[in-house]
DNA sequence: CCCGACTCATAAGCCCACCTTATGTCCTCA
DNA sequence: TGAGGACATAAGGTGGGCTTATGAGTCGGG
């Protein structure tokens, strides 16, 4: 009320960076997107505002607020029900995406916390705790609603270890050796690929780069240390030369796009900026840039009970 | 409109609903999880704090109680600064994807609020609205933070007329054949492809699918009259043959994963089950399941100013 | 023809989550 | 050894969002 959103932002003096000044007040919380998600599937603000657990008095009038916040009518309204408006479609389709990352959110937290007394004690390196395992277990979920999770993060050390010890049931690797120890399975394969915006010289390329192009050219690539850049380093022989060193994925993809030139990474971080076209995958050949993803579990004893069912959910 | 969900959408129950209980409940709220990004970022609360707007006391408060709820600790405090525990960075990764799907969210969601007067006006068809242009928004944003951009989206007859009448600077559709009085340049490939749980026979396959097998096989597919739904149908001569019927692209992904049978989707809606391998795309040979994306403009008005700006965004 | 069941909207009041200001404690560095 | 930064704690205000209670429009059947 007092906050009337006017043309453009009120005040907000904020540091030199140029974007966000508080996606929080431009964007509805989780609550009204999975609200406005029901309603699009159930189409009744007061059957949405059931299956969300509240009343229909506050589902409509959060509706409208989230209207009012957004400046589009997103349901048309009749004594028989509500349907979305275009708009509102489009904005369910996006407010989707939201909902299924805080969904991938909630299925690693909620792995996270019960370190002790699960019934299913998963170790992960992190790369795959980071970009497969919530996914798996929000398919886990699926099929066994009641089976409570915990995971352990580490390097393949920490990972051989506590399966050893028997204080994870199921272990996930990257790499090419396996601990000893072990009986493993790989499960996929990590691929670390070159990126550019879609504007850049290479993108327009014939052929494939070579191993001596990629190790002469300065790329953009985490900081010396991470799992990507000995990836990198080992294939290349330790020549990989930076052109810009970042410490975070995301800081390196966003770099890549904007034209500062090329980046390598893994393709489990780049899915969307690949269909989106935001980056373009430029073919290299004749270097080993792949890895092996392995389940791991201690020699002879094959999982059971829910380690299995991750497992089998993991594997092709 | 080339859109659908909810006509009949009534009776489609979508999958036995899994669990549950109010998502929001278990997520922070994106507030937190910005600040939780900025904290990761800087090294500090205070400074993370100053970033977002809020004063230190209360970062501090908000990242204890998100830590309360995750039943994790995200960060080391010390007299010197903050550092994220592993956890707390495993944790930061996964928040990154929730804040990212937020800002295409506020991309999308601010070009669809100013209808008129907008520097740049675009009409766009459902599909690259909904997938690709909230992307190209933020890099166009990143470029030039103050072009304000609005959006129609609708199918290609829509777009082509509000192109033609000047209502829009720039147009986007998709489909092989441009309608008249538009210049044209390709932009990108839309492809439908054919996915199956990781565990589905087709998954072992060594051969491709030919056309025969693809139109001899039962579907899970969009309902009839969706825009995927046209292209197949159109591509194997109007023999799909639809195992289930579901009303949204969501639906359809979350049934082809659970492994009730393949699917057909656009690949603009498949990045993130791909590479988290939850879907598997089984090679297709013999069909034409692809179609070119196109920027559309009045013939001989090739786009200008902050519209040439954002074309040449979306082209390799 | 009107009653019952459904839809959504409005009004009034309560409550808690979150913010702010004002402090205190600990550490580091010059 | 004192200044300055970083985090924690305490007390107080405010508003957003919830609830209950009610009203109004539409549909369909006895």
């Amino acid at each position: 009320m007092s906050r009337d959103d006017g043309t453009s932002d009120q005040g907000v003096r904020e540091t030199a960076s140029i974007p966000v000044g508080g996606l929080s007040h431009r964007v509805p919380d989780l609550g009204a997107l999975e609200l406005l998600l029901a309603v699009a599937r159930l189409g009744s603000l007061g059957r949405a505002a059931r299956e969300v657990g509240i009343t229909q008095p506050a589902a409509s009038s959060r509706i409208r607020s989230m209207e009012r916040q957004l400046g589009v009518a997103l349901v048309d309204r009749s004594p028989t029900g509500s349907r979305l408006t275009d708009a509102g479609a489009l904005v369910t389709d996006w407010a989707r995406r939201v909902v299924e990352a805080a969904e991938a959110f909630d299925a690693g937290a909620q792995a996270l916390r019960d370190r002790r007394d699960s019934r299913l004690r998963v170790a992960a390196s992190m790369t795959i705790a980071e970009y497969l395992l919530p996914g798996w277990l929000l398919a886990l979920r699926a099929q066994r609603p009641d089976t409570a999770v915990s995971l352990i993060a580490g390097n393949s050390t920490v990972v051989a270890e506590r399966v050893l010890s028997g204080e994870a049931d199921l272990g996930f690797v990257e790499g090419v050796s396996v601990p000893s120890g072990l009986d493993s399975v790989v499960i996929a394969h990590d691929r670390l690929i070159v990126v550019t915006a879609p504007g850049h010289a290479w993108a327009r390329r014939r052929r494939a780069l070579d191993a001596g192009e990629l190790a002469g050219a300065p790329l953009i690539l985490r900081e010396e240390g991470s799992g990507t850049r000995q990836v990198l380093d080992a294939a290349l022989g330790g020549l990989a030369r930076p052109l810009i060193e970042l410490s975070s994925t995301t800081a390196v993809k966003a770099s890549a796009a904007s034209g500062a030139g090329p980046a390598v990474l893994s393709e489990l971080a780049l899915g969307e900026e690949l269909s989106a076209r935001r980056l373009v995958e430029i073919p290299v050949e004749g270097v080993r840039l792949s890895r092996d993803l392995r389940a791991v579990w201690p020699v002879g004893h094959r999982p059971t009970g829910p380690a299995r069912d991750l497992l089998t959910l993991t594997r092709s």
